[in-house]
DNA sequence: TGGGTTGTTCGTAC
DNA sequence: CGTACGAACAACCC
C-alpha cells in the first residue's frame, strides 16, 4: 500500500537486507520496465553491489556500485519481497535479483501499475519527474510559502507529487482528518497559522505511520485510516464517517470535526 | 456479477 | 500557466 510511509519502510527493509552483496542474476517476469531495457538493466547489476537508497516521494532509488540508480515505483500494489527458499517466492513477480548468499530479492506488483527505470543521480531524476520537496523533509517555512501560492481543494493540493510529493489518497485523508480540515477546503482560504498547523500535523502523521512499520493495525486509536469505511462512528469524535469523491478519489471524512 | 481499489498520465475544458 | 475532470492503464478482491 504504497505511499509515503509504506516507501519509507521499503528503504528500511533494502538497507537492511540487500545493501553490500554480490548480484549473481537478475531475472524478468511481468514488464515493468521504463526508459530501460531488460540488456542494460542486467548488465548494470550482475557482478555488482547496491551501495544505498534513497526515497523521493513515493520512489526508492538504490545506488548500484560504479553505476547508475535503480528506480522503483511500486503503483497502487508494489511491493518488496526477501527470501531464500523456493516456498517463500512471492507470486506477480516484476523483477527478482538474486544475491552471493543465496537470498533472492523480489520486486512484486500484482496490478503491474509499477515502475522500474534507471537514473544517473537521484537529483536528476526528481527534476525529470518534476517531483515538489518531499513531505517529510520539507521545512516549515517552504511548506507556507508553497501553499500560500496554491489554489485549489486542499486534498488535491496535498496529492501533487509536484507540489509535494510522497502523499497520496489514504495518508492525505489521515492527515486532514487529524488537522480537523475539511477535503474540499479551499487553499487559498488557509491562513498562514492554519498552514503552519497543517504542516505539524503532516510531520506528526507521517512519522507516526513510519514508526509504526506502516502497519495500519498499529496505527493510534484515533486514526481514520483503520475506520475508513462510510458510515463507521469517527474514532475522534461523535460524528460519523462520511465518504465523498474528490479529484477522482474516493475521500473519507467527518462533517462533524472536518469543517471547510 | 459488477463495482471498487492505496498511483500516474493524458486529453480536454476553463 | 494552473486547476478540474474523466478515462485509461491491469488485475485482484469482495
Amino acid at each position: 500500500m504504497p505511499e509515503l510511509p509504506e516507501i519509507a519502510v521499503y528503504k528500511k527493509y533494502v538497507d537492511a537486507t540487500s545493501l553490500h552483496k554480490k548480484i549473481t542474476e537478475v531475472e524478468f517476469g511481468d514488464e515493468l520496465l521504463f526508459d530501460v531495457s531488460k540488456k542494460e538493466l542486467y548488465n548494470a547489476c550482475v557482478g555488482k553491489e547496491f551501495t544505498e537508497s534513497e526515497r523521493i516521494g513515493k520512489h526508492l532509488l538504490i545506488h548500484v556500485e560504479d553505476n547508475d540508480w535503480m528506480s522503483l515505483h511500486f503503483g497502487m500494489t508494489g511491493g518488496l519481497k526477501y527470501f531464500k527458499d523456493k516456498e517463500d517466492r512471492p507470486d506477480y513477480i516484476g523483477l527478482l535479483l538474486r544475491f552471493n548468499n543465496g537470498f533472492h530479492l523480489a520486486f512484486t506488483c500484482p496490478r503491474k501499475f509499477g515502475r522500474i527505470g534507471m537514473t544517473e543521480r537521484p537529483e536528476q531524476f526528481r527534476e525529470d519527474k518534476n517531483l515538489g520537496p518531499d513531505a517529510l523533509e520539507i521545512d516549515k517555512d517552504r511548506f507556507v510559502e508553497i501553499f500560500k501560492e496554491k489554489r485549489g481543494m486542499l486534498k488535491s493540493a496535498l496529492m501533487d507529487q509536484k507540489t509535494i510529493c510522497g502523499i497520496g489518497n489514504i495518508y492525505s485523508d489521515e492527515i486532514l482528518f487529524q488537522a480537523n480540515m475539511h477535503p474540499e477546503s479551499q487553499v487559498q482560504n488557509l491562513s498562514e497559522s492554519e498552514l503552519e498547523d497543517l504542516y505539524d500535523v503532516m510531520q506528526e502523521v507521517l512519522s507516526t505511520c513510519i514508526d509504526k512499520g506502516a502497519q495500519y493495525s498499529e496505527y493510534p486509536d484515533n486514526y481514520i485510516i483503520p475506520n475508513r469505511e462510510e458510515g463507521s462512528s469517527c474514532p475522534k469524535c461523535d460524528g460519523t464517517i462520511a465518504k465523498i469523491k474528490v479529484s477522482g478519489r474516493s475521500t473519507y471524512y467527518c462533517a462533524s470535526h472536518q469543517k471547510k
